[in-house]
DNA sequence: CCAAACACCCAAAGCGCTTTGGCATGCCTT
DNA sequence: AAGGCATGCCAAAGCGCTTTGGGTGTTTGG
């Protein structure tokens, strides 16, 4: 059923149907429910691709999301962040379009994306230090947020929903000193991505602040997989001085910290502490009423409604100054950490 | 840059620098080269809104993910699913719609799609028991691949991508009852979707051949989290004759076991073993050059890739019959299974 | 009572592309 | 030399919608 059809069934004009359905106030309100009545009995909807044509705006948004080339590894948080936006887009009845690409030839993609000219806005996943993509998009003159903050690039000329992981990282690894630990661990995500950088910087000021200082063989940074968990916990154990608490950077990889803690035989929160950041992942749920793992927690989901709101607002009123959001990382007690050992 | 401009920029019809670009015989090489140039130079891509409009085709297909309602899950799965459908979509270049939509209104997400007329075809996830999205595509008349089965609905009468569940589950419980395991609990996903009751046919048809008796109180089914894993295992532990093997439905859960079998202090593939299916995600692997867990694997976004393939051949050549691939689940053998303990 | 204002509706143009149906031009036949 | 046939290009229609710029009939105000 498209608009001409329907309009000939009612015996109106296509501009009378197309205003009634649009809520234009030159169509009286006897015909408007007429017509409203016969495009709901016949599944009338317009016709994206016509009506994007005609208007010049989308009723859609894009998303690209990075693979990274290392390891082909798909950040799992996209799920939930995805879940969180397509509530906003849903209800808003917009469409979202996703673009898989390795994260080399992104530049590329978000340009390809803004020539076929098929959305109208789009949001940056997994920004980098002084990420390229941000002047790009710019230039281009697309609407865009930004899933985290990049490094250097000003933060007050683009939008962007960031969570504090400076902060975060700061509390937690202060948590550890107040109970004592010394030797923390960090298994890290990969440094060059701004969310780690910044994580970084908070367990460094934490430790300054108490008077330790950092050791390089505490550090890991890599992919956020079981297994980095795993080796990294388990090259840390083999350390003349082992770490007696581990900062993790996802809960993922705190699964594989506690599977090295128990080939090593060692009991997690009692001989060794561990905090994991916790995305508060659907399917990856940090406990029901109790939390497992003492976590930095933000939810992912809440981050992804926040963006696609932010950018529904870009996209309607372009004028609108950059909006910007630091969500706050609560520090939650589980079952994971406890004094330092003693000796 | 348009067609119009691109056309007048080289002193061409747009009828000529369309053709050119499309690959028509109807053009010199010597302007069809010409005409690239210019292309690549200026960024020209056409707008997908207007090919669309006057091709009929989109050049888009569209993946509806059902967010579970009971506990508002998007499956982990979807990441290297659409991860390996995207390799596929932007080597044709397509794109990707994605809509995430409760599960209850799912067939409603269908209609909608339809009607907004701007996919070629759909991907059917997460499929029940004699799941209506299929009959409803079928009358819709819009080409659809579905990932996994409906059961009883006819098998002939529509494309789909299967990984062999049942058979993965009988070799493993079969692979656990040649060890001696008598007592397998089973950690199933929800059994209103087609694997899980699918898998449970396969744990049933081992135990009969082996003269074992279905236990009940052995037998959960549920979304598929850690912390379902965790407490499932745990009640399962406190029984008078608790299990000596478990099956597990995804890593994920197979983490919750651990956490469990650790609380119990007791020796995962010793005291109890472990298998779980293992869909190969990228960000949870089940271990580098050697398996962790013993598990039946088989890969979701190789599954993800078929799905795209098919449904492009499906979109371009409309008569052709309907396709269906079968996948078969390697049985993999990991650190997490043993004889089954005297006693 | 007439003009102005209003309410309600419509025809047609245009969004950017593909595609149909020509129209020249040059070359080869007969 | 005239007809036939590729070859290479173009003008214009049309995809389904929105929107501009009227048009018609009915109220309202002076």
């Amino acid at each position: 059923m498209n608009l001409k059809q329907l309009s000939e069934l009612l015996g109106l004009s296509q501009t009378t149907v197309s205003r009634a359905l649009n809520g234009y106030p030159e169509v009286s309100e006897k015909t408007r429910k007429k017509v409203e009545a016969a495009a709901k009995q016949h599944n009338y909807t317009p016709n994206t691709r016509a009506r994007g044509l005609a208007t010049g705006r989308n009723h859609a948004v894009g998303h690209v999301i990075p693979l990274s080339t290392e390891h082909e590894v798909v950040n799992p948080v996209f799920t939930d962040f995805i879940a969180g936006a397509s509530e906003v887009y849903s209800r808003e009845n917009y469409d979202m379009h996703l673009t898989v690409v390795p994260d080399a030839s992104e530049s590329d993609a978000y340009r390809k994306i803004a020539a076929k000219g098929s959305v109208d806005g789009v949001i940056v996943h997994g920004p980098k230090e002084n990420d390229p993509r941000i002047k790009l998009l710019r230039e281009i003159g697309m609407p865009f947020v930004v899933h985290g903050r990049s490094g250097s690039t000003d933060e007050q000329e683009y939008s962007w929903v960031d969570m504090n992981n400076t902060r975060a990282f700061e509390r937690a690894t202060q948590f550890l000193l107040d109970l004592g630990h010394r030797r923390i661990g960090l298994l890290n995500g990969l440094e060059t991505m701004d969310f780690a950088a910044k994580r970084r910087i908070g367990y460094r000021t934490a430790l300054e602040q108490a008077g330790v200082t950092e050791d390089n063989t505490l550090c890991y940074s890599s992919e956020m997989t079981e297994e980095y968990g795993f080796s990294a916990t388990t090259k840390m154990l083999a350390l003349e001085h082992p770490p007696t608490a581990l900062l993790a950077s996802s809960i993922i990889v705190g699964f594989g910290v506690r599977r090295a803690l128990d080939a090593a035989d060692l009991k997690i929160g009692k001989d060794v502490s561990l905090i994991i950041h916790d995305d508060d992942l659907s399917y990856l749920r940090n406990g029901n009423s109790e939390p497992i793992y003492t976590a930095t927690r933000s939810s992912v989901r809440q981050a992804g409604r926040i963006c696609a709101e932010i950018l529904m607002d870009m996209i309607v009123n372009p004028t609108r100054p950059a909006q910007h959001v630091l969500l706050d990382a609560e520090l939650i007690i589980g079952h994971t950490t406890g004094p330092a050992p003693q000796g």
